[in-house]
DNA sequence: ATTCCACAGGAATGAACGGAAC
DNA sequence: GTTCCGTTCATTCCTGTGGAAT
């Protein structure tokens, strides 16, 4: 027997699960694609493309219908000789300035052999090139910024749209598409770059549960064989999807894990409700790891204090009280601790990752206001997530040997070498 | 109505670092 | 090498804030 053989099929076709399938219809978001269709119109007219913000949560079909919608432009606009579109596709995701986007979007203009470093060079010159580089194409240019609210300065979103206007472009005809998952973004905005960035706006609502289980359906369809899907699967799928704020990415993840899981098993021909439930906590596992292993030793410390305090049932806990716990890691640890004001900022980031969640207190006069912070997630997930990414046995196993006894945490949990 | 606690969180600033250009 | 430049993580200083106490 060979290493590798085929896995009993449950699977037709597992890529309409991915994230980068496109299906042929979008379910449920007539509405969107109308009004979004209207508003890519003057492209194929041959006129000066508008500038358009798409809004809505993660997951409700923005991206799908902007890839739906441009590819048929695309095709569209082959037809006619005198219009030359180009399209550039930029996802913002772990970009945070416009410096940053400058860089991105230029490589997107140049083909490999060009590229240009992301870090190095002055401001001006970045945008030199990119304007250079877009009229460069004298055609129509569409340029998509997914997930811009992820950048935290306007200034790419004001010189863009303007470009022409201020004599940096003299061919070259832009039109910027903004996608955000985040309301209060548009709010936050500059009123000179709202309004010429927001001069379409489209709201892409939630999903509700009857929603996501055709999308589902719909997948599922192409994605499995008949039959192998028990009936509860994909409304237990939806059903998640729609608890989770009307999130379809989610609900296909979810579905596409539980199908793994399945596979995974000798002799299994059906997807089960056991399937699922697994493949969510595996899912939201890989959630957590991802939030922890992107955070600094500091963010570390901080949380394993928490932890640690949580076992105490010292939790819910203010940051006052956390303080000591984690100023005696850190020392232990061989590090200087962080100034207080700067320890409530990785509090924070740890509520933002929904690992903590946050209670504000008041006690007026006597108490002030102040936060109150416990642990929002199951131990083991958090210790398993930690324990990857210390990579630190000591720790871990001082972890367990408490978890184990169930009794109170001493400080003197081995934190030798944390690095 | 006013006072006031204790923190939240904004803003300014700086050190360290990686990369480009000279 | 040195000089710029942008980014990240941190410190320092500061104003804002909700509601119990007066």
């Amino acid at each position: 027997m060979g290493l590798f053989e085929r896995d009993t099929e449950i699977y037709k076709n597992r890529d309409a699960l991915r994230e980068d399938y496109q299906p042929a219809q979008l379910v449920g978001r007539d509405e969107e694609i109308q009004m979004y269709q209207t508003a890519l119109q003057p492209v194929i007219n041959g006129e000066q493309p508008n500038n358009v913000f798409l809004y809505g949560k993660t997951g409700v079909g923005k991206t799908a219908a902007t890839r739906y919608l441009l590819s048929h432009l695309e095709e569209d606009a082959s037809q006619y000789d005198d219009i030359d579109l180009h399209l550039t596709f930029l996802n913002c995701d772990g970009l945070t300035s416009s410096y940053q986007i400058a860089t991105r979007l230029v490589n997107e203009l140049r083909d490999e052999t060009n590229q240009i470093s992301t870090t190095g060079y002055p401001r001006a010159t970045v945008y030199e090139m990119l304007w250079e580089d877009l009229d460069e194409t004298a055609g129509t240019n569409l340029i998509v910024l997914d997930e811009v609210d992820h950048v935290e300065d306007d200034s790419i979103l004001y010189q863009l749209p303007r470009a022409r206007a201020n004599n940096n472009l003299s061919a070259a005809k832009i039109g910027i598409i903004g996608i955000s998952n985040d309301f209060s973004f548009r709010d936050d905005l500059s009123p000179k770059v709202k309004s010429s960035l927001c001069e379409q706006e489209i709201h892409f609502p939630a999903y509700d549960a009857g929603d996501l289980q055709k999308i589902l359906e719909q997948r599922a369809a192409v994605a499995f064989h008949e039959d192998v899907l028990d009936d509860a699967v994909i409304p237990l799928c939806a059903a998640y999807g729609a608890k989770d704020a009307g999130d379809a990415r989610q609900s296909i993840d979810l579905l596409m894990k539980a199908g793994d899981l399945a596979r995974e098993e000798e002799e299994t021909v059906t997807v089960t409700e056991t399937h699922v439930e697994a493949g969510r906590h595996d899912l939201e596992r890989g959630r957590i790891e991802e939030g922890i292993s992107g955070l600094t030793q500091h963010g570390h410390l901080v949380l394993y204090s928490l932890l640690t305090l949580h076992l105490q049932d010292e939790t819910p806990i203010r940051s006052r009280d956390v303080r000591p716990r984690y100023t005696s890691f850190a020392q232990r640890a061989g590090r200087d601790p962080l100034v207080p004001r700067r320890m409530r900022d990785h509090l924070s980031e740890l509520a933002m990752l929904g690992l903590v969640s946050v209670t504000e207190r008041n006690e007026g006069r006597r108490g002030g206001t102040y936060r109150e912070y416990t642990l929002d997630m199951d131990l083991d997930l958090i210790l398993s997530a930690l324990d990857d990414v210390l990579n630190d046995v000591g720790v871990h196993d001082s972890l367990q040997g408490h978890l184990a006894a169930g009794e109170s945490t001493d400080e003197n949990a081995s934190l030798t070498e944390f690095n």
